[in-house]
RNA sequence: GGUCCCGUAGCCAAGUGGUAAGGCAGAGGUCUGCAAAACCUUUAUGCGCCGGUUCAAAUCCGGCCGGGACCU
């Protein structure tokens, strides 16, 4: 049975993904699986900036709108789901088209990675986290050096999350995270086809800014103030969200709409930088870069052109 | 016209004689269970300009330019 083919479509956030999946899936008979820590939770539409039913236009989405922000949720689950997904695309003889703005989440269907057993124990991070507080990073970072060295090396001591869960995963599940670096290796499951869109950097930036505001119009403090009628705080891992945390802080009293407004765009635009970062690193993807295109629409027949030329 | 204060990186800013803190923004990067998270690296041969004093000046002196306050 020949490996299946997917297309992944990446990029930094406000470059036009959505709408290059869409375009790519109703094109060649795909339907979208959404590679999105933000847009997997439901009540969270408009600061995730889900795909309305209209842009959808008729396309399946899978990933989108699936969890609830209360349930526990990781990568190791998003593996499993996403997969799932996708095999049932490609049951039904359809392309999947991975929407992807998570980098590990992408990582974790592009390369074999290993999750295991569900390990995660908040009561023992708590323990680690007091310990950190008292004895300092580098007491922490001491400890793993004594059961993990390979990983105490690569993870830089202020690193107090990925330091606690080298921990946890060499102290309670007895299997250093460096013991992972053996099978990391690309994926035989699929046959990926790697399409990143871009932006000149200050055009991307404008496009953040612009992008802010429109969810401000569409009603964005409407969607945060209705999270916290249903019971949310900034403690919960989905309000992490850029967007929902820093509203949220604006309710608390901790600044201004004003600051909030500016505070939302500066991290986007981190957020965006750190994206770019990461894919980066895939050195088979192809770029596009709408800058380079007069409109939208040339922008897409270049990428129509290298989809026929390599399928 | 006079008196006083201020002028340090894109922005905020410390530094009052010994060779330019820090923060923000920007840039680059890391990445196996919170990843829209967390973390790392990096940014002034230069302190408004010109001259002087000194072994040594962002720091002291003089002049000029720019901004502000007050007085007439």
């Amino acid at each position: 049975m020949a490996r299946p083919d997917i297309l992944v479509v990446a990029g930094p956030t406000a470059a036009g993904k959505t709408a290059v999946s869409i375009a790519m899936a109703k094109r060649y008979g795909g339907e979208v699986v959404s590679c999105d820590s933000m847009q997997l939770y439901k009540y969270m539409d408009i600061g995730s900036a889900k795909p309305t039913a209209e842009e959808m236009d008729g396309v399946p989405h899978h990933m989108v709108g699936v969890i609830d922000p209360r349930e526990p949720f990781s990568v190791a689950v998003y593996q499993e789901m996403a997969k799932a997904a996708i095999a049932d695309i490609v049951s039904r003889g359809k392309l999947p088209v991975i929407c992807g703005g998570t980098g590990l989440y992408l990582n974790a269907l592009l390369y074999e990675m290993d999750f295991g057993p569900s390990r995660r124990d908040d009561a023992y991070r708590r323990e680690l986290e007091d310990f950190a507080d008292k004895e300092g990073n580098e007491a922490l970072h001491a400890r793993l050096e004594g059961v993990d060295p390979a990983a105490a090396a690569r993870i830089h001591p202020n690193n107090r999350k990925r330091v606690i869960r080298a921990l946890e995963a060499a102290e309670l599940d007895g299997r250093p995270l460096d013991a992972f670096e053996s099978v990391r290796r690309k994926s035989d499951s699929y046959h990926a086809r790697m399409l990143g869109i871009t932006w000149d950097r200050p055009t991307l930036y404008q496009r953040i800014d612009d992008r802010v505001d429109q969810m401000l119009a569409d009603g964005l403090v409407e969607e945060v103030r209705g999270l916290m009628d249903m019971g949310f705080t900034s403690d919960d891992i989905a309000m992490k969200g850029i967007g929902y945390k820093e509203l949220l802080d604006c309710f608390a009293g901790l600044y201004p709409m004003e600051e909030a407004v500016r505070l939302i765009k500066r991290n986007t635009r981190h957020y965006a930088k750190r994206q770019l970062t990461w894919f980066k690193r895939y050195e088979e993807m192809v770029w596009f870069n709408g800058s380079d295109y007069p409109d939208t629409e040339s922008w897409l027949e270049d990428m129509y052109e290298w989809a026929d030329r390599r399928s």
